[in-house]
DNA sequence: AGGGTAGTGCTTTTT
DNA sequence: GCACTACCCT
């Protein structure tokens, strides 16, 4: 994470002769399918590659990187690659480094986030920030919110945090600030009124603290690029070579970030670089709309669907050969995601086989379905599959207890990706809020977060009486800590309140750019820092029992601290918050940890694992209550289901429980619309959602049977699991129109109630009739109006205009549409 | 100022 | 089931 501030611009390969020579290039072709190859070599201003799920993109990628290194197109420096995670930035670096023989210095692999901090880092004194700026994470902001919150009482209104700092962020995301959403809102409207007055408070609340939030890393970038033309041409004459990773997960503000970088350089002539070619740099996005699964992130799937509009004369390349999964798991992921119309239809498809079926589970409860889990686990890591190959998904965090419960009492080694996080912890909040106070002084919420903690005596009365103090003098938090003496508080007060900030003052100093030898490592100004205000030693005196382990934690960050200054001996405070900000969940993945994986469908993209267990397929849960009734939100649900599909390479395993604990409460779950979805075929239910409401009612359903349920029937020492089973397969019959699930063969065929109760998918609207003017709802495009109806009988198709998303074409009967 | 307790409301997904 | 808040007591 060294920030090079001249960009190093000598090729890495200098062999003239390579871009001709087809032997470099050969070892860059080889093993690629003819698609691969045409996304590799093909050299244009635009580039996209559709890539369907498992299909090779990565290597694509790396190649295409390496291609132009190595013919001397482009020196590392002119490459900017952008990933979802730095993970996945990370992993691509590696492989590039692997194809070139060495380490591409000055080349730009990260996330949107972290690059835009190190743009922004360079650039903040340009615009009134200092480069020692705090990285506001979701937490941070939903602390300043709820402060505003109170302090303009807007919950009078109604408001929640949640809402308001949802409102702000996806209001960011489209480039709005709170200057510009005031000019068209309607003040006439008190709660828009005072939504105004929370988001200024809080744009405000930032920049006094020198901060920004995660959406203000992009659009606090494009902001820049576009006041300061001569900043956006210093990035545009640099990247000559875009590539945007997952694309179709781009919102608005990331959108327009590429199209600053992508435009040409204006005073190309006046500085005789026209050598350049005079255009923009090179743009390839790599992306697959059926994946794409944060449109609630304002994630904007138009950008990937109108590319070829945005950049005319752009090239599409599409990869629909999956190297990854056998085919019955594909087959289920292409007729799953095929309920989703208004896509380009795709298919995936391999030339692996078959491989084995998927294995579908009902269990009682949450419990019960989690003992299958485990013992399904344990049965494959007997039969050879390393645990760090196998990964349980599910929709939401919450759905981690159960699985946790069972994995520690079958002794399974897991790992919970995401969920409260390591940095999330609160003692560990507090020790990073006294590094980001001493980093950046202006930190209000730092500042206030540590005043008193470990107590110090310092209550709210005198927190408030400070801030009002700095706020009357215009000076920052830290100086009124200083200047203590002059608000006559007691003596005590004062004394514990000068402490801190001497203490602060100290470790400041430690990391001063002028001080002799340099800052100060990290660990070194943790160390002084937690000594000092006696943090640790608190907590370990302390007669709480957990506290102990939160001291043990704290001494964890300590390591890791000290980890990152043996990483990197040049990194400074600001590079270690930077890097600590930023982390994803899927970052801490180790992928040889041999261990079990446990994450939330969204962490999942991306990743691959030999075995993997689907759970808690049920209505409500997947798709999500909350997203049930938004437009476009089952499809988004559906990509989601589809993306867990498609992360498993050998075995899928679907699971769901007849009912499920939810506020301490258990209530009666149903099976999901999409399991109807998987072609019956593809499926052998070991108890499907028919014979576990067949026998549900005896006591191991709801009462004490934890672990009873599945283990005791099918427990370890069955075989196979499939052996006690009676097949599926043998013709069974669908359950008409509305499709069976997929299994329930065996005999006796039970007629469940829940088969027809759920949801039953294919629609027929009969002979509803629609003529233009007619005002309808659709499930996943909101309300609109039809303009025209053409054709006949069951084709009869409906020209409407939707108001969110524009004109679409439907047809009439199936559509899934009423008339208003 | 601080600690303890009773009551409330909640959860989608995350860089 | 838990985390957070408000309120009461020391």
């Amino acid at each position: 994470m060294s920030d090079t501030t001249t960009p190093r611009l000598q090729p890495v390969v200098v062999d003239p002769s390579s871009s001709s020579s087809t032997g470099e290039d050969d070892e860059l072709l080889a093993g690629l399918n003819p698609e691969q190859r045409e996304a590799v070599v093909y050299r244009g201003q635009a580039l996209l590659i559709v890539a369907g799920a498992g299909s090779g993109k990565t290597r694509v990628l790396t190649h295409r990187i390496a291609g132009l290194i190595k013919s001397a197109e482009a020196w590392p420096s002119q490459i900017l690659a952008i990933t979802f995670t730095n993970k996945a930035a990370a992993e691509m670096r590696e492989r590039v480094g692997h194809l070139l023989g060495q380490v591409a210095e000055g080349m730009w692999i990260s996330t949107f986030h972290s690059a835009c901090v190190r743009i922004l880092r360079r650039e903040a004194e340009n615009f009134g920030f200092t480069k020692s700026f705090t990285i506001y994470d979701s937490a941070d902001s939903r602390a300043l919110v709820k402060r505003i919150i109170k302090d303009l009482q807007a919950d009078t209104f109604g408001f929640t945090v949640s809402q308001v700092t949802a409102k702000i962020s996806k209001l960011k995301n489209e480039l709005a600030d709170a200057d510009s959403y005031a000019r068209q809102a309607n003040f006439n409207d008190p709660q828009e009124a005072m939504f105004v007055e929370c988001f200024r408070a809080y744009s405000r609340a930032l920049r006094e603290a020198n901060a920004f939030d995660f959406d203000d890393l992009i659009s606090q970038t494009v902001f820049l690029f576009r006041a300061f033309p001569q900043v956006a041409e210093k990035y545009q004459r640099r990247f000559r070579h875009i590539l945007v990773d997952e694309y179709q997960d781009t919102n608005h503000a990331q959108y327009s970030l590429i199209r600053e970088l992508t435009k040409a350089p204006e005073s190309n002539e006046l500085s005789g670089l026209a050598s350049f070619g005079g255009g923009g740099a090179s743009l390839t996005v790599v992306g697959d709309s059926d994946q794409s699964i944060y449109a609630f992130r304002g994630a904007d799937i138009r950008n990937i669907v109108e590319f070829e509009r945005d950049f005319p004369g752009a090239r599409v390349v599409l990869l629909e050969q999956n190297y990854r999964s056998t085919q019955n798991i594909l087959s289920a992921a292409n007729a799953v995601i095929s309920n989703n119309f208004d896509r380009k239809d795709k298919k995936l498809w391999t030339a692996v086989g078959d491989g084995e079926k998927i294995v579908g589970f009902t269990g009682y409860s949450g419990h019960d379905e989690a003992q299958f889990v485990a013992d399904e686990i344990a049965k494959l890591h007997e039969g050879g599959m390393a645990y760090n190959q196998i990964a349980v998904f599910y929709r939401t965090n919450s759905q981690t207890r159960a699985l946790e419960e069972i994995f520690i009492r079958s002794a399974l080694p897991y790992r919970v990706l995401g969920g409260t996080k390591f940095y999330e912890r609160a003692e560990i909040k507090d020790a990073m809020a006294y590094l980001s106070a001493v980093a950046n002084p202006f930190d209000g919420l730092a500042l206030r977060r540590i005043l008193n903690t470990p107590k110090r005596g310092i209550g709210p009365a005198t927190e408030t009486a400070l801030a009002a103090f700095a706020e009357r003098n215009e000076i920052s938090y830290r100086e009124a800590m200083r200047r203590a003496k002059e608000l006559s508080l007691g003596p005590k007060v004062t004394g514990a309140i000068l402490q801190l900030a001497g203490l602060l003052d100290d470790a400041s100093e430690l990391v001063d750019p002028a001080r002799v030898g340099g800052e100060a490592p990290v660990s070194e100004v943790l160390q002084l820092l937690m000594e000092k205000s006696a943090y640790v030693a608190t907590l370990r005196a302390s007669r709480d029992p957990q506290d102990e382990a939160r001291a043990e934690n704290v001494e964890e960050l300590l390591a890791v601290t000290k980890e990152f200054n043996r990483n990197n001996p040049d990194g400074t405070l600001l590079d270690f918050l930077t890097e600590v900000s930023l982390v994803a969940a899927v970052d801490d993945l180790d992928d040889s940890s041999g261990t079990v994986s446990l994450m939330t469908l969204h962490t999942a993209k991306g990743l691959e694992y030999d075995a993997v267990f689907l759970t808690g397929v049920e209505e409500d849960l997947l798709p999500h209550r909350m997203s049930a009734g938004e437009p476009g939100g089952p499809a988004e649900e559906r990509r989601l289901f589809y993306v867990g599909i498609t992360r498993a390479r050998k075995r899928l395993f679907i699971s769901l429980a007849m009912t499920r604990a939810q506020f301490g409460e258990t209530a009666v779950a149903m099976p999901s619309r999409y399991l109807q979805e998987i072609p019956a075929e593809l499926v052998e239910w070991i108890q499907s959602p028919g014979m576990a409401s067949r026998g549900g009612s005896d006591s191991r359903a709801l009462g004490g049977g934890r672990g009873g349920g599945y283990g005791s029937r099918f427990g370890a020492g069955s075989g196979s699991g499939s052996a006690s089973v009676s097949s599926g397969g043998s013709g069974s019959p669908r359950f008409g129109a509305a499709g069976g699930y997929g299994l329930p063969p065996g005999p006796p065929r039970p007629k469940t109630e829940w088969a027809n109760r759920v949801t039953g998918q294919v629609r027929d609207n009969g002979d509803l009739t629609l003529v233009p003017g007619d005002r309808i709802k659709h499930a996943d495009f909101g309300e609109g109006r039809v303009n025209q109806v053409t054709g006949e009988g069951a084709k009869r198709v409906a020209h409407v205009n939707f108001e969110a998303v524009g004109a679409k074409k439907l047809l009439i009967k199936i559509a899934p549409i009423e008339k208003l």
